[in-house]
DNA sequence: GTACTCTGCGCC
DNA sequence: AAACGGCGCAGAGTAC
């Protein structure tokens, strides 16, 4: 018989297990063990297994005994709250610290992963207090054992016998709190049990870095940005240029009105054609004439040291492994629809490098070389700005390990194709197949232009149009999902007229894409009748239906999407009056949204949103088992693109794209698909 | 001090 | 006649 296992460990060290991530930690020397507690089939005694006791011999206790015997048996299922935490001290300290037998991954349960399919909130108070579950927490017993679990004030981890003994009585709580929600949530399904034991062996495996080039970058930006650190000091009297609303103040106080500093806007007024297709070009003296030269200085210092991303410099130092690898980056169904989300140095925001040689980004082993030398100067005569350097050169932290080789695949403009697919857009699918430039047929369609026909044509027109071709990619990245006008406008076009964002939405709507509002009307009526009569509906191919307590969607591939209390209500719409209203069926679901808990409310674009990102996941899952059986172990995914590191004998491009095109779900929806791919030392864009 | 929220900013 | 995409992290600011 299948016994399980809840278990939970209190530990204590000098790493920081926020900054570090539980791999680091668990192998550092200073981490300890304060105590493990375990119940065995949820309703057994909690036993509280310790390294140290008053006056006996951990091994010759009931606890030791008890667990020594479960770990060596097959039958026995360990569960934990974020697994990967219990199994990394497991790994690193229980193995070969005390003694016991490894556990494989396949006897691992992780109720963290069941509760982020769930889509529900991840952290263990909230997750119960959400749920319901009647676990009083000790607030002061808790608060007490993660004192404890840090270095004091003098810098000592306290070891003192009270002060364990008041540890060891609190210990019990989180165990009853995980055991509630494991009965509650239940265990994975085969699907996506599979996809979470892949998500381990990922974040198992990490990804190296080059410590030495981190070393070498970090030491261009401290020696960069001190002159003008001091300079923006003596220019404004602030004296960090990390101080937005200062700075903004500061601004406003010389007679410069700056909405934000984010990049664009920066860009904007200063007047730094940042990516070649500046939006304002009609007037590029605008801001000039306003702006007196101490003001364009310090934003000036701002738009080159201002970038946050160098952060991720430190964040690597701090949580990469002994090793040299980068390890626990990726959480599994991080986002609602399933998609991984990045922790700790988030690989999956990089910045995308700004920097051209010849109108192309520069070889990233040039670039290196410059860095490597540590020199601001150096980079600067090579590159221009240093810091702006550096943050182009980010991603080349991440390298292959000897022998290996970095290969990366993505799905182009799969997002788009997802959605056409779905609605039944066949022909603009059509033109994506056939290799079109769709980007340019929807700024055709906004602008009442000539379509460009022959290769020749269309690249003159690429770079005669650039701006209207911005507009018709933003249109059809951007309004598949119910984006309105305003929203248009502010996201894409604030230079452009309201009368212009209009025309583009509508053109979409009613011309380019006239299949996918009928999409997202269906997906809102069939989720609207599920929740309202608690009876399935179906529509699109994706089946709604109420299951204890959350609506869910099930897809075409038999994934699901998942939407927690959902409750009827009444919805005036926007152009509903006094006179005339408009009030219809809607509902609400509830999410966790920048940290908190909140009702939301359902909408068709929303649906169709979900709908798209759970495909394009489960086309990306799919892939990812088809990698990793050919020999090209995944390290990091990227929403649409899978990054390996395979043998430099079994790195194949094309061998790639073959694997990833080779796709079930995507025959069956008929989306076709387009793969890019790229192989190399060092990760790119 | 610690916890939390808000803003900014990076990505798909 | 038509709307609210999904994230994580750093730092500042605020509340206790």
């Amino acid at each position: 018989m299948i016994r399980e296992v809840v278990l939970d460990f209190e530990t204590a060290s000098f790493v920081d297990l926020t900054e570090s991530g539980a791999a680091r930690y668990s192998e550092d020397a200073s981490t300890e063990i304060l105590c493990l507690n375990f119940q065995v089939n949820r309703t057994g005694p909690i036993y509280s297994w310790r390294p140290t006791y008053q006056d006996e011999d951990y091994r010759e206790t009931v606890a030791h005994r008890i667990l020594a015997d479960l770990v060596v048996d097959p039958d026995v299922i360990f569960i934990a709250h974020s697994a990967g935490f219990e199994k990394a001290i497991w790994r690193n300290i229980m193995v070969p610290v005390y003694g016991f037998a490894p556990i494989p991954g396949r006897r691992w349960h992780d109720t963290m992963a069941v509760a982020a399919m769930k889509a529900m909130p991840l952290d263990l108070d909230l997750l119960s207090r959400v749920l319901g579950l009647d676990v009083t927490k000790d607030m002061e017993g808790s608060s007490f054992t993660k004192k404890l679990s840090r270095p004091n004030r003098r810098g000592e981890l306290d070891r003192s016998k009270p002060s364990l003994e008041r540890v060891y009585d609190y210990c019990s709580v989180d165990i009853r709190s995980q055991t509630a929600v494991h009965a509650r949530l239940g265990w994975l399904p085969p699907m996506e049990r599979d996809i979470w034991l892949l998500d381990q062996r990922i974040n198992e495996r990490g990804v190296r870095l080059d410590l030495g080039y981190i070393r070498a970058a970090k030491s261009v930006v401290d020696r960069a940005s001190e002159p003008l650190g001091h300079e923006f000091h003596r220019i404004t009297g602030i004296p960090k240029f990390t101080q937005v609303q200062k700075l903004r103040e500061w601004c406003a106080a010389e007679g410069v009105i700056v909405p934000d500093l984010q990049k664009e806007t920066l860009a904007r007024i200063l007047n730094v054609d940042i990516d070649g297709d500046l939006e304002d070009d009609d007037d590029p003296f605008s801001y000039r004439p306003t702006l007196p030269d101490h003001v364009r200085r310090a934003l000036y210092i701002r738009q080159l040291v201002g970038s946050a991303s160098i952060k991720k410099l430190d964040r690597m130092q701090s949580c990469v492994s002994l090793d040299g690898r980068a390890r626990g980056l990726l959480q599994y169904h991080g986002a609602g629809p399933g998609r991984w989300t990045g922790r700790l140095l988030q690989p999956q925001n990089f910045p995308r490098g700004t920097l051209k040689v010849d109108g192309e980004a520069p070889d990233p082993e040039l670039l290196v070389n410059a860095i490597m030398t540590g020199d601001p100067d150096v980079v600067e005569m090579l590159f221009g700005p240093p810091v702006e350097a550096v943050v182009s050169g980010l991603r080349h932290t991440i390298v292959a390990d000897q022998g290996r080789v970095l290969l990366s695949g993505d799905y182009a403009g799969i997002q788009a194709r997802v959605v056409l697919a779905l609605a039944g857009q066949w022909d603009k699918l059509g033109l994506m197949a056939a290799g079109a430039d769709v980007y340019i047929d929807m700024a055709c369609e906004i602008f009442k232009m000539e379509r460009p026909v022959g290769k020749e044509a269309i690249s003159r027109w690429k770079h005669e149009h650039m701006r209207e071709r911005q507009s018709g990619k933003n249109s059809v990245l951007g309004l598949g999902f119910q984006m309105g006008w305003w929203k248009f406008q502010l996201k894409y076009a604030q230079a452009e007229a309201e009368a212009f964002c209009r025309r583009v939405v509508e053109t979409y709507r009613k011309e380019w894409a006239p299949e996918v509002p009928k999409l997202w009307a269906a997906l809102e009526r069939a989720a609207v009748e599920t929740v309202w009569t608690g009876r399935p509906h179906e529509a699109y191919g994706l089946e709604y239906r109420l299951e204890d307590g959350w609506l869910t969607a099930t897809t075409p591939s038999g994934s699901k999407i998942w939407y927690y209390n959902p409750k009827p209500t009444r919805k005036a719409m926007p152009w509903s009056t006094e006179e005339e209203p408009d009030i219809r069926a809607a509902w609400t679901y509830q999410v966790k949204k920048q940290g908190r808990w909140i009702t939301v409310d359902a909408y068709g674009g929303l649906l169709t949103e979900n709908y798209v990102m759970r495909i394009e996941t489960d086309i990306m899952a799919e892939a990812m088992f088809r990698l990793e059986r050919e020999g090209m172990p995944l390290v990091l995914t990227v929403h649409d693109e899978a990054l390996t590191e395979p043998l430099i004998a079994r790195a194949d491009e094309a061998m790639m794209k073959q694997v990833m095109a080779d796709s079930r779900l995507a025959r069956q929806l008929k989306i076709p698909l387009q793969i890019d791919t790229w192989a190399g030392d060092r990760y790119k864009k």
